[in-house]
DNA sequence: TTGACATACTGCCATAGGCAGTATCTATTG
DNA sequence: CAATAGATACTGCCTATGGCAGTATGTCAA
């Protein structure tokens, strides 16, 4: 059991967060935040176990277990005290985002390994962005259709999806692009005629 | 002194990436990876002096002390060895993007805050993006101006940052246009006449 | 009845974040 | 010349987190 005097974090929040939609057990917990919270803060489904008692512990959450035969199971309601939190919590400014893009490490490295790496690394960056897109398209169609899980916070899903969206669709129109552009390098270390300044002005104009 | 035996992470080969490029002093790769890597790898300084270690560990840098006077400095190079295991390692599929973006938390969870702590957070969504955007700028300039710190990679620089300032752009166009959308919400959980579904479709055609 | 999948959860170990601290050099200012 | 601020250099310590692997039980279809 975790000390009560473990500070919370931004994961204790969103998880929190959830607990003021509905209560859920963990292993519902692990699935919502796949569905959800993973487009923008994913976490780890084993510590998905450990945040919910961490909140109950400071007692912003309750515990209740439950039994279906002799298999346990607990499910986490929030509190009136831990709405407060999260309440008081929404009125701090947000930590700054934050990304990691290992195919982009590999891209800014390219010089390092051959024209056909990199190529392979761009188009593996786009099938990805267009999976994701896939997957959100299908959500905003459910939300759409009136599938909706949670109806009453539709308003927010239509002010969240668009950036997800947004995110996925510059991706997929950037690996494109790139993969046009080192179409005619020579090499990784040896991009041939490209005009490294025309791209370069591009990005200020916003091309 | 970590063990050998240690695996190797996407920061080890990101830090190794940064070495193949230049030798560096353990606080020269905190400003680098400061000025560079922590836009789509972003990393805690106190962890920039335990990698390299663990890279002269594994034989894929070399540890060279240096002394300034009295005062200390280790010097750290890359290897034969090491060069091989990075182009290697860009020769692997990527690991999908991941993104962590705690203004997004504090959106998707406004209804249990209220109008005004959501209108705050876009704020700061939106000024953030555009002080990123103005780094970027900077550095895009210098680049076109002959200022570059690694003139012989710009072709890179000018396949990478086009895609930074893609995801700023789109966040303060998306942070905007949601300050326009919950203008005329009445509350978090209120959002009045708006026009959801139009907002839905319209993340579906890419407005 | 069996096997696959769903549900439920933890131990363990490594990586990583972050705070705070100590140490020394350099340059500027009074 | 002395003091101060900033730069350079680094580690201890503690918590958060990722991830693998494991055990356990229920449900359903073949």
């Amino acid at each position: 059991m975790p000390s009560v005097s473990s500070r919370l974090t931004t994961t204790s929040f969103a998880i929190l967060g959830l607990l003021a939609v509905r209560s859920w057990t963990t292993y519902e917990l692990t699935k919502q935040v796949q569905r959800s919270l993973h487009w923008f803060w994913p976490r780890a489904e084993r510590k998905l176990y450990d945040e919910p008692k961490r909140l109950a512990a400071a007692g912003l959450a309750r515990a209740v277990e439950e039994r279906t035969g002799r298999r346990r199971g607990t499910r986490y309601t929030i509190t009136a005290r831990g709405r407060r939190e999260l309440a008081s919590w929404l009125g701090l400014p947000p930590a700054p985002r934050s990304s990691e893009f290992e195919g982009m490490v590999k891209v800014f490295f390219a010089d390092c390994g051959d024209l056909a790496q990199l190529r392979a690394t761009l188009e593996q960056i786009a099938a990805e962005a267009r999976a994701r897109i896939d997957v959100l398209e299908s959500m905003t169609g459910d939300d759409l259709a009136g599938r909706s899980q949670f109806p009453q916070r539709l308003h927010l899903a239509a002010l969240t999806l668009p950036f997800q969206h947004e995110q996925e669709r510059a991706t997929l129109h950037w690996a494109h692009w790139a993969l046009t552009q080192t179409d005619q390098w020579a090499s990784t270390t040896d991009p041939g005629d490209w005009d490294i300044a025309a791209a370069l002005r591009g990005t200020l104009a916003g091309e």
